[in-house]
DNA sequence: TTGCGTGCAAAGCCTTTGCAACGGT
DNA sequence: ACCGTTGCAAAGGCTTTGCACGCAA
């Protein structure tokens, strides 16, 4: 992890730019913290340590470090956007559409469909996210009157 | 065509709604187009034949119909977000990130990966989005060098 | 000294809401 | 007349930008 730090500021470091306490700051809520955050959860996070940094400074961290591809935005369809880091994992995620629980699976049955689709459409695709919508267990007993057939 | 307007005016009136001239334009660009347009080009090609529509009518309009399953409101990560017809389908887009082109492509072999997880999870699962992220076919030339391995 | 990074405040965008007026039933 | 619907304008929420200052290289 700490190693994780010292890569980064490498990395920044190759585009003369740093690694500040608030940009360390916002990274490590977002490594340690596995869930999706808002630009605002990270900010209340931060503040912890760092009372007086700006929204805007969160922002420009989270676009920097998305540029990097060390974090990526995430958008479920409740208008929030959200961030988690990206491992160079893609995105798989359950969403309850009723709690707004939402949970990460992981399938590797995706590689071959991949494959196919890379090959018919000439895309060279980079990563991908899969997303099933519906009521998780807690939920479900609620909606099934919705659900037709 | 014209007998899914008919429905349409059948749901509706069933909630004591109307399907107004204004909601009809709204819906028959969206069913007309296939493609993943904004409120604002709704708003746009709307006004060729209600010049005085306003925007917040669209977002209405939009609304309602969402809540109908009618349609259904899309976000792809460039901040836009845009609405596509809702025939049941679930969403498979190739998203370009360098050009912006979305192309969908129909996929099958969702169907053993959809039930594995609603047995693992306990998830009742309504829908998904499958979206990949990569370059075009025209564009990926450009971003060759991006791609490490 | 240069120019990256910051905080603050202001500006921007997109979307939603309030409100008076309109129109179908 | 009632109430759903509309257009306009204003308000909102989230994100980005401008700017002067601070600070590391």
């Amino acid at each position: 992890m700490q190693k994780m730090f010292t890569d980064v500021r490498a990395l920044l470091k190759e585009k003369n730019l740093r690694l500040t306490p608030q940009r360390e700051a916002v990274l490590k809520i977002l490594l340690d913290c596995e869930e999706h955050l808002t630009a605002e959860d990270i900010y209340d996070r931060t503040r912890a340590e760092y009372p007086e940094i700006g929204l805007a400074t969160i922002y420009r961290a989270l676009e920097l470090f998305e540029e990097l591809g060390l974090v990526s935005k995430l958008d479920f369809g409740d208008g929030g956007r959200r961030y988690e880091p990206a491992l160079g994992k893609d995105h798989h995620h359950l969403i309850c559409m009723d709690c707004g629980q939402i949970a990460e699976f992981n399938e590797d049955l995706l590689g071959q469909l991949h494959e196919t689709i890379a090959r018919e459409s000439g895309f060279l695709i980079l990563n991908h996210s899969l997303r099933f919508f519906g009521y998780c267990s807690k939920c479900k007993d609620k909606h099934k009157h919705e659900v037709e057939s």
